[in-house]
Formats: structure tokens, sequence, C-alpha cells
DNA sequence: TAATATTAATCGTTTTTTTCGATTAATATA
DNA sequence: TATATTAATCGAAAAAAACGATTAATATTA
């Protein structure tokens, strides 16, 4: 295999075939004559071919040599391109950034955190992938996602994991629903307890609130909070919900009515995840602030509902 | 201005993405792991970007180091492809000669020479440009021609000179002109002699054979042989024609009649012109070579006719 | 749990490469 | 004929690259 010549002989041919005169293009290098001129003859030994016609008081490029020149211009031209680009995109904050979400946070949380984002470093960008925990975690960890956005608690190994702030789960019935003043998340029903099916986290929070242990498959599980919220409306039974999910309007149009617990009431955590040595900790501080910023302006605007939380019958 | 990565520091990048290892990554690079390593860290550095994830026991490229591999190897690719056609196109009989003959000579000596050189070197092409003698080394000199055929004698500078064989100039003259048995240059009558407009080499040549001054235009001169041979046939007078434009069958089609003048006779020589330091020595010599051996062999086909000097009427 | 193996970074030293500065030889210009 | 210009050459100095040993951290294995 043949040795490469430098980028930096390449620029002496091109500064040479420029100015016609060693001395000269050796002023426009930054460099002495004998240094472009030993590089111009390395050169020339590497394509071993003549590429300048060298007479006493006058240089003259050979037609390859002017090829030769062309092509060389491209390539340092590339090179110079490579390098301004890639500062470009290496900014902190722009870029590409790949950020997985659970399926029970994402329709919820992103139509109000993007904007946000997008408003302060409009650089920056989102490639949305939405998934169970366990899958956005082993993406994670291959290196396929940068930050993912998830619920505890959950196991997440060795992972960067930031949490941003807990929400309560409540409890959503249908409308004729008889309930005691006092909501005890202990005294639930579990047989009448629906729940997301396998792999989505929530339903293991919600277990796990209940006091009750890990279920295996029973056939009638929803397969998301749509769904869910469609077997309450049936009668099949009641279910937890997420505050953010009720913010967002999850029952909108729905005539289930949403009560918060007693404390203590059943939680989940919202988190922040990304590998320890993620080359995105700028982005991952920046959208955990603006998460956090968003939900504090949230509980601050639904203050006078939770004030009044013994006889709290709907969110908002 | 921002400093260039070096070639070989994308190479590293490169073995690195594709092993996701320092170690192994040098080895296949032929050097340390130190120095691989220190090498992609200033490649971070000139590019002021993470492009490597580094756990203890794992690497992973970030979406941008990616990027600038595949970059990267484009480059390194085009390089590397820059000295491989380079070299190709720089072997000695390869690549496009640029090569000027003057017209008295292109049209009767290039239908000969062309195909035998294309046969010997199959890889060299001529890129042909028909002008007048000083234009010709006025491009030559200037690196716009790579080789000229010339008639001597001419003025040629400092120019490298090969002078390849001498021709006789001929008489032609219409069928029924009476002449003399022994032709002699110097009993020519100057007052019929029809010359090629100014510029011409062979002008001059014929006017200093017959022992004349340089002449003003007459405004009765030919553009080309073939109008000179034209003028003849309409009887405005007689001209002197160059042994290998009649070889070439220039009178084929005419009735005009040719003879050789008693010796002395008029002669041209036939050169060869480069620039002492061109960079197609090696095709100055070979095309020397191809056309004094064509020459060689149409003196040996014509030997016949050439004996028999004093009667000879006509060329072929 | 302890011992071993793996890995990338670090650091001082050696080697290689690059650059410099002065000189030379050849040629053009005054 | 003297002076200026130009590119190559050469030895010395400076800079860059590479090495080899070590370290620190983490897996893997016993």
């Amino acid at each position: 295999m043949a040795a490469l010549p430098s980028l930096r002989q390449l620029s002496y041919l091109v500064a040479l075939a420029e100015r016609l005169n060693f001395t000269q293009a050796a002023q426009d290098c930054f460099v002495t004559q004998s240094t472009l001129s030993a590089g111009i003859m390395e050169l020339e030994s590497i394509l071993n071919a003549r590429l300048v016609e060298r007479e006493r008081h006058r240089v003259l490029m050979t037609p390859l040599g002017l090829a030769v020149t062309e092509r060389a211009g491209a390539l340092l031209a590339a090179a110079a391109d490579l390098v301004e680009s890639t500062q470009d995109a290496a900014a902190p904050l722009a870029g590409i950034v790949r950020l997985g979400v659970i399926p029970t946070i994402a329709p919820f949380l992103l139509p109000q955190v993007l904007p946000d984002m997008r408003a302060q470093y409009p650089a920056l960008q989102f490639a949305l992938r939405e998934d169970l925990t366990a899958n956005l975690l082993a993406r994670l960890d291959k290196g396929q996602l940068d930050l993912a956005l998830i619920a505890l608690p959950f196991e997440t190994g060795k992972m960067l994991v930031r949490e941003l702030f807990s929400e309560e789960l409540w409890l959503v019935t249908p409308p004729g629903e008889k309930t005691p003043r006092r909501l005890d998340i202990t005294a639930l029903d579990a047989e009448r307890l629906l729940l997301l099916e396998e792999g989505h986290c929530l339903r293991g929070h919600t277990l796990t609130s209940c006091g009750l242990a890990p279920k295996p498959t029973s056939g009638f599980e929803a397969t998301s909070l749509y769904t869910l919220v469609q077997m309450i409306e049936e009668g099949m039974g009641v279910g937890l919900l997420p505050e953010m999910t009720l913010q967002a309007g999850l029952l909108r149009h729905s005539p289930l009515i949403a009560r918060p617990f007693a404390t203590p009431a059943p939680r989940r955590s919202i988190a922040l995840v990304a590998r320890p040595s993620t080359s995105r900790r700028e982005v991952f501080d920046r959208l955990g602030d603006t998460i956090v910023a968003r939900h504090k302006r949230n509980q601050a605007a639904k203050l006078p509902s939770v004030s009044r939380r013994p006889r709290a019958k709907q969110a908002r």
C-alpha cells in the first residue's frame, strides 16, 4: 500500500500553483522556502510524478500537476468543511438528541416540554422513541439512545439518573361509583382494579401501591392508558392514573371521576436517564431543568383544587 | 482559521469506529494504544467535539463521532484515490501529451506517425494543435504545449531541439511546363515562384533556397499547401513542395508535375522541440524515434525512383 | 470474596519528522 | 561585469509522533 500525502504537503502544492514561485508560496504558507521546496519534492516522490517544471527563474505546473492541484484543493476544502461543520454540530446544545420516553409519559408531558425546549434551544432537535422502560434502558446502554424519560422506581443499573419530580396516582371510577369520603389506597378492592398489560412500569407501580405482588397476565388488560379509560367507562372496574395524564386532559371528554387518595398517596417519580459517559450531559441537565420548571408551573396553576383535597372530585 | 486534522488522525478514528476498542484499533494501525489514544484525543480537541464515549471496558461512538467517521473515511479514500490515479497518469508513456505541429507537416506526417505511436504506447493520448512555428514556440514556452513538431532552420532560443531528418523541396509545375533537363535551384525564375502567406516557415525556406531576401506580402499568396497546388494548377506559377507532402499524395488527383532539383537541392529539416525542463522527456525521445523510423521506411520504399534521380518526373 | 484479566489514560523517554537558516549554483537584469 | 533572483542542498534545531511502562478502574473468574 502506498503512503498518503499529508494535507500540509497538498496545501504547499496549492500555494505553489497559485504563485508559481517557491519563495512567495512559502511565505503564503508561513514556512521557509526550503521547507516548501522539500514538501513539494516529497509530494512528487509519493505520487511518483513530476508536478512542477522548475526553470531557474520560472516555475511551470505540469498538466498533471494542475490536475493534482485541483483535487488537492478539493481535499483540503473537504477537510476544512469537516472541521467547521463538526464544530457547529458539536455545540453543547445543538444537533440531534435521541430521546426515549415511556408511553405513560410521552403523550402527556412532551406536548408541553418540547415547545419549551424549542424556544430555549432552537438548534436542538429531538428524535423521539416511545417504548417500555426496559427497552429504553437497553437501547440507552447500547448507545442507540442519548436520553430516556422514565418513571421510578425502576432498576437503572449504573445509569446516570436524575429524579425530576414525583406525582400522585389518582383513583378513576365510573360516575355513579360509591366511594368513601376518605380514599385509602390500602382499602382498594383489588378485584376491580384494572391494569396496563405486562411491561408497563405503571402496572408495577399500581400493584406495589396496593400492596399486591406482581400478577401474571389476566387477559383483561389495557394496552394503553387510552384503552384503560375505555375499559373503566365500560364498567369493568376502576384504575389508577398519574396526575399528569389528568392535567393533560385524558378524561376531558369522559364522564369518569378522578379523586386523589388520602396521605400517604400512591406516587411515581419521573426521571431522566443517561449513560454516565454520555456526550449529551449538557442536554441532560437542561432538559431536566425545563421539565422541572414546567412541572412547577403546572402545580402552581392547579393550587386551588389541591387545597380542597378532601373534597376534590375531578382534576381540572 | 482552525487547524486541520491530519489524515493519520482520521485513520485512527476510522479504525476505532471499526473495532470499538482502542487496543485492537491501535494494532490495526500498527501503533501502540497510547499513540492511538492520544491521536483520538487530539482529533476531538481539533474538532472541539466528543466523538467517542469511553467506558472502562467498552467504547461507544457518539452520533457525531459516527458522522465524522463516515466523512473521514471518504476523505481518506479520496486521498488514496488521488495517489493511485496520479501514479497511473504519471507513467512516463501514459496520459495526455499536447503536441503542436506546423500546417506544412501535420496533414502529411501525422496520419502515419500517430497510428505508429498508438500501436507502441496505447496509454498515450495526443492533444493536437496546428499553428505557425512562432505561435507553437510561444505556447511551448508558456507551458501550454508539451511538444512541437516544426521545420528548421528556425530560431528556437533555449529550447530542447532534436533534428529528426531532412527532406528535399521539389519543383512543382503545370504539366506542359518547359524545364531544363538539369533542374538548378539558382536558375529558377523568381517572378513565377508562388509562396505561402506570411508566417509559414516554408515561405522563408523557399525564399532562402532561391537566394532571395524576405519578401513583403504580395497579395497573391496561398493560405495552405492545398491552395498553393490549386494556384499552380490555375497556371499562376510554380512552387516548391516538401518531399513528404508529395509522398503523402498531395498531387494524387492533380495533373501537376513534381521534379527534384540537382544537388545541392533545397532542403528543410524536421525537428521535435520541447522545453529543456519538460516533464515529457520520455515522450519526446520516443516520438522522435518513431518519426525517424517511419521516415527511414518511407525512404526505403521509394529507393527505385530516387536511383533514377536525373529522370524522375513525379513522386510515387 | 479474592484474584486475575481487561481496558484506556497518563507520563517520561526515545525516535522520527519537520522546519529552519545559511549556503550554493544557475540565471536574469542592470 | 556586477547585482539580484531563484530553487536546491545540507546540517542543526525544534517540534511532533510514537513508544513502553505504569496506573486506575472495572469486569470476570476462581
